[in-house]
RNA sequence: GGAGGGGUACCAAAGUGGCCAAACGGACCGGGCUGUAAACCCGGCGGCAUGAUGCCUUCGGGGGUUCGAAUCCCUCCCCCUCCA
């Protein structure tokens, strides 16, 4: 085997869509050293437990982390079970509530399945950093902290700039990154993984590493998947996230409403497909393509097909979907009207004319039982405000009743349906 | 330990005795336009009731002054800056 050349194409393949490497050199050392003794090299990527899903943002790293053990490499998940415990104050964020072991422990069984949608279980490696961080001593936090200096933790931009605008920095988030790095100590890590934010603790992770005597890990970093709003980085306390998890109908909805101009950026880096290509398309063809990629990626083929069907379905063709929950009304908002006096809708009305008398509610009360609405105030506003269907068409006063009959279909706004049920009919 | 600054709705930030359920902006929710794009425009955005003018709870906590307080006084709690 010509090893140089298979580590060429290691590299290239590492490389792709990668924000840096460094040192490459060194990450090429690795390489080789790697395919000389047969060794797969351990490929490290922390995870926060704190949310409770796992992100396209995620995603973008977890694929690069599957990338290398395509190419024979072992991927070590760390996750960060100690660290969040005690609470990670850092960036402009307000020091997090720690958050409780059980709580931890549901996300992280939530994320394993999620992780392995992307990576090979076969060639995964799960550790929880308690494992060795809680059995660390004062004296061993000393002997730690004794090996990386403030000035050089200063360097850090954030903390820089928070420094000199007079923005606390708590002693905690400098240990915050040490102990990321002591990690890296731990499990032996020759590659660390991370978002373009994580750099700098990546980087300090090297030469605590160092110090303990090893050799430093290369780090590769991922650019940082802007999020729904096209704006900022995704992430979950912004609300502008898509979750790998997600049900596909909602997943393949979110990704048509991004903006055009994310489209090369999610295709590059959550994707195989091939940018070019898809922008020969129309761009409502291409974001088609990327999304029913992206849901076939994470939740299988059928469910990326059912998804695109329904958006088809709902808002290229306007057309109500098949399934919505199921309203049950309470009897007490039941009324009995006779049909000539229903004012709306006329459809509904007319469709009844055989019979003297019809079954109604108000509106604003069948929106509450559907729950459509989180206050009968709000309910109000969105009728007047032209938000509201029953069967096709739409309400115009919040005093309006409408007919309860079990089948008939509510909307409000765009995306949110409701039927009502059998148990409707008295 | 000393001096000073600050705590207002989801976020951010005005308001310093009545016109304040509280400006402006962001987020969010509707509507319009569209490719449910984005951008943009319009409306809404504490709760309850409603045909409008109504009522209740809110401006760090508690107490007080006043016909009336987010605004004044007392007190407690919390945060920040500078000096040591």
């Amino acid at each position: 085997m010509n090893t140089k050349a298979e580590v060429e194409r290691q590299l290239r393949e590492i490389e792709r869509a990668t924000e840096v490497v460094v040192p490459r050199e060194e990450l090429a050392a690795k390489l080789t050293r790697s395919l000389r003794e047969d060794k797969p090299l351990r490929v490290k990527l922390g995870i926060d437990p704190s949310a409770p899903h796992l992100t396209f943002g995620h995603a973008v790293v977890l694929r690069k982390l599957r990338a290398f053990q395509d190419l024979g490499h072992l991927a070590v998940l760390v996750v960060g079970d100690f660290t969040r415990r005690i609470g990670d104050p850092s960036g402009k964020a307000k020091t997090r509530d720690p958050m409780t072991s059980e709580d931890i422990q549901r996300n992280m069984a939530t994320y394993r399945e999620q992780a392995f949608r992307i990576l090979d279980p076969e060639r995964s490696e799960l550790r929880h950093n308690s494992e060795w961080l809680g059995k660390l001593s004062f004296a061993d936090v000393i002997v730690l902290s004794a090996k990386y200096t403030v000035a050089r933790m200063l360097e850090r931009e954030d903390f820089q700039r928070r420094y000199t605008e007079g923005i606390p920095i708590t002693i905690m988030e400098f240990l915050y990154p040490l102990a990321q790095a002591y990690d890296s100590v731990a499990i032996r890590s020759d590659v660390e993984l991370g978002g373009s934010d994580q750099r700098v603790n990546l980087l300090i992770a090297r030469d605590i590493q160092d110090a303990y005597g090893q050799e430093p890990q290369a780090v590769v970093t991922m650019p940082l998947l802007l999020g729904t709003d096209g704006r900022r980085a995704m992430s979950q306390s912004r609300g502008n996230y898509i979750a790998i998890a997600e049900p596909p109908e909602e997943q393949f909805g979110k990704i048509m409403s991004i903006p055009d101009e994310l489209m090369p950026q999610y295709a590059r880096l959550l994707t195989d497909l091939s940018w070019e290509e898809l922008a020969e398309l129309h761009p409502k063809q291409a974001k088609k393509r990327i999304a029913w990629t992206l849901v076939s990626a994470f939740q299988g083929p059928q469910a990326a097909d059912a998804a695109q069907a329904h958006f088809q379905r709902v808002f290229e063709e306007q057309e109500t979907p098949e399934e919505m929950t199921e309203v049950e009304l309470d009897p007490s908002v039941v009324k009995v009207a006779r049909s000539a006096d229903i004012p709306v809708p006329p459809a509904r009305a007319a469709a009844t004319t055989g019979q003297p008398t019809i079954n109604v509610v108000n509106i604003v009360d069948l929106m509450m039982a559907a729950g459509l609405a989180p206050s009968r105030s709000q309910a109000r506003r969105l009728v007047e405000q032209g938000a509201v269907q029953v069967a096709g068409e739409r309400v115009s006063s919040p005093t309006d009743q409408v007919p309860a009959t079990p089948g008939t279909v509510l909307r409000v706004g765009r995306r949110k349906f409701a039927r009502i049920g059998d148990p409707g009919l008295r």
